[in-house]
DNA sequence: TCGCGAAACGGACCACCAGTCCGCTACAGT
DNA sequence: ACTGTAGCGGACTGGTGGTCCGTTTCGCGA
């Protein structure tokens, strides 16, 4: 990759991230507004990530990288329902803390929140832990649940919850569900 | 309301329920689409309607009923485990009758499918449900964790999955999360 | 039956946005 | 320094949700 690509690829990610940050709702941040803010003629931004969706991944996958590592640094030990409950814990700090982002990825009208990539994931991630606990019948469903509790829009909904709260609701629902 | 308004209103409705079930994406189907369809003016969809949303929003309260009467005339009886499953399976019956106007009202963008009125109904109606198999501790999130895995994208991503792995999933999903 | 005020209509119009196109720029290998 | 080409930028397009206002039509009271 040429030089000034490179550099316009880091400018452009920069710029979205500091635009979707500020922003109270996805669709507030144009194309445009993001082309602008970071100096750069739109073409680019479209020659570089195709789309806005595309965009939209990038900036996802560069954050997602911050979540894996903390749950690959923090040890995840105990019985699956631990390790189940601390995954969907962090899931919801990470959205909490990219709520623009999230939701405009959760939310860009295809089958989005199921082509993040990290979606499948931890979707297998999830189902080897409620096959440990509970074996192989409609593991795939309920891995499919435990992270529809977690979706963006919910974590919007209840966005005055203090940590306690949701902290309580995912133990309840996590033991529940791989414990039972 | 006046009788041409009244016919207009119906001649609309018809129209968007028509084209929203013949789409297989939600917005494949634009205003002017339906005001043509329609045989009317854009303006009048707006007077009467609002916004899209609203005219969604209507569409959605049409068909809803259709669901409330189903679940109003099968008896709901036995344990709460059981009347919560009879109403997820309700639900999910009725996301995937009507899949392009659900996906189009959840993913509107803002905090669609918690507005959507019937949302704060069954909500109410689950926690009610939860609290009385296993007390009111969390009772709120998991009424939210079980309306979430039903959800209508969830769905749609779900969408060739046999009638009896979702109620397989269903089932050990709502058992676990109120007889756990 | 007629007249008339107001409610409702319709479609031209506007602002905006994702995505395209192509003449120009400036990078990098020789 | 020279040059082929990857990369650039911003004017442009097609199509959308939503508005506006001159015109039509309803229905009520006389």
């Amino acid at each position: 990759m040429r030089a000034d690509a490179a550099r316009n690829r880091t400018a452009v990610l920069a710029a979205a991230d500091r635009l979707f940050d500020a922003a109270t709702d996805p669709d507030q941040v144009s194309m445009d507004d993001i082309a602008a803010a970071a100096g750069v003629g739109k073409g680019t931004l479209f020659r570089r990530f195709g789309d806005r969706m595309g965009l939209l991944r990038a900036l996802y996958a560069q954050r997602g990288d911050q979540l894996r590592a903390a749950l690959a640094t923090d040890p995840p030990q105990g019985p699956p329902a631990e390790r189940a409950l601390h995954l969907l814990r962090e899931v919801v700090r990470f959205k909490r803390d990219s709520r623009v982002l999230t939701l405009a990825l959760e939310n860009a009208g295809d089958g989005s929140p199921y082509r993040t990539g990290s979606y499948e994931e931890w979707h297998v991630l999830l189902v080897a832990l409620v096959t440990e606990a509970r074996g192989p019948a409609s593991a795939d469903y309920l891995a499919h649940a435990l992270l529809a509790a977690v979706r963006s829009d919910l974590v919007e909904h209840l966005r005055d919850w203090p940590d306690e709260r949701w902290e309580a609701g995912l133990a309840a629902l996590t033991r529940a569900v791989l414990d039972g």
